[in-house]
DNA sequence: TATTGTTATACTCTATAACTATA
DNA sequence: TATAGTTATAGAGTATAACAATA
């Protein structure tokens, strides 16, 4: 986090030749992601009071309880982002309460097939009312019907523009590469 | 989070007393909180690419830049949500980086002024037209006017009342009291 | 006594790289 | 060689509680 060149040449407006947002796309960025982080926000404190569970460990639970059968670590981890490791981790944890279990797959010996437990669709089914009952109460009470409509359409639209997006070269820095240090003697 | 089907296990459906979301309202907020972390995830990555912010500092560093003079510790923390500490340690290295300056309040000798420097200033700039222009490629781009204009207009109310909510006593458990050890001789 | 902010500390989470094993 | 998953490890971030100073 270095401020890099603090050269205070107000290059913010849109002399870049990339178009600026005008100051309604900004507003509504920034009220969505308001309102977004507010409502996570209590999902997540709802979950963990409710059910210990952290948001993205019910993500999981979620998702496996929704998938017809078993799923591969890959395949669970697509959509939830993170790295493979960080999954590990909370497939470890999730597995070590008793909510999923980890078993090798037949088809592909290097797979690993995650299996929600009865247990763990039971976490999951008691927590639904609730996390319904915040998102309803925080999210949909001041909308109408159209409301509704409008915004499920325009985030599906949002999210599938999103999906199909490249990776994107745009990525012009990388982290730090941070030369390898010798290993001691 | 795939946002489509609401869900097989149909324990969700209203037998709670509260009545539950229907699946359109599910699939909205599904799809919603994907598409927004979906963009998360981007806009995280620029500013760390960028500007080795992440996108809480950059929040704290981009209200500062809008507030009119200086805010407290306190009005810098209040919406986004986090502890005392966390904003102290935020500000921390905020200030490590010369990004932002401390200084007591001459008004109440408890509160601590925040002040954006102008290389705080100049690192906003820098990386807002970056940041904008991922917002606009991500969230922008497949959205119509009309679909800006409904977007906004609902976010706008989602936001309010959400704001307007009261911390609500319902959470029922708190994370779990932990009796304070007896501390040893 | 209540409030503002800091500190100390513990814990959770995420990411990187090295590793094993299968394909 | 590439892929699936794990492990080790390091680093960032957050929360809690105890604390000091001021209101």
């Amino acid at each position: 986090m270095s401020a890099t060149h603090p050269d205070g040449t107000g290059d913010a407006s849109g002399t870049e030749g990339d178009a600026a947002l005008d100051p309604r796309q900004l507003g509504a960025y920034f009220v969505l992601t308001e309102a977004v982080s507010l409502l996570q926000h209590q999902v997540e404190q709802q979950l963990q009071a409710e059910g210990d569970l952290s948001y993205v460990q019910f993500q999981l639970l979620a998702r496996l309880a929704h998938a017809p059968g078993h799923l591969t670590m890959t395949q669970l981890a697509d959509g939830v982002v993170y790295s493979r490791s960080g999954l590990t981790y909370q497939a470890g944890l999730l597995e070590k309460a008793g909510l999923i279990t980890r078993s090798p797959s037949p088809d592909d010996e290097r797979a690993t097939l995650v299996t929600i437990t009865d247990g763990g669709r039971a976490l999951v089914a008691r927590l639904l009312p609730g996390h319904v009952q915040v998102t309803r109460r925080m999210l949909f009470d001041p909308l109408s019907d159209d409301d509704l409509h409008h915004l499920g359409d325009i985030m599906t639209r949002v999210r599938d523009h999103m999906r199909a997006q490249p990776p994107r070269s745009a990525a012009p820095r990388k982290r730090r590469p941070k030369p390898p240090a010798p290993p001691p003697a």
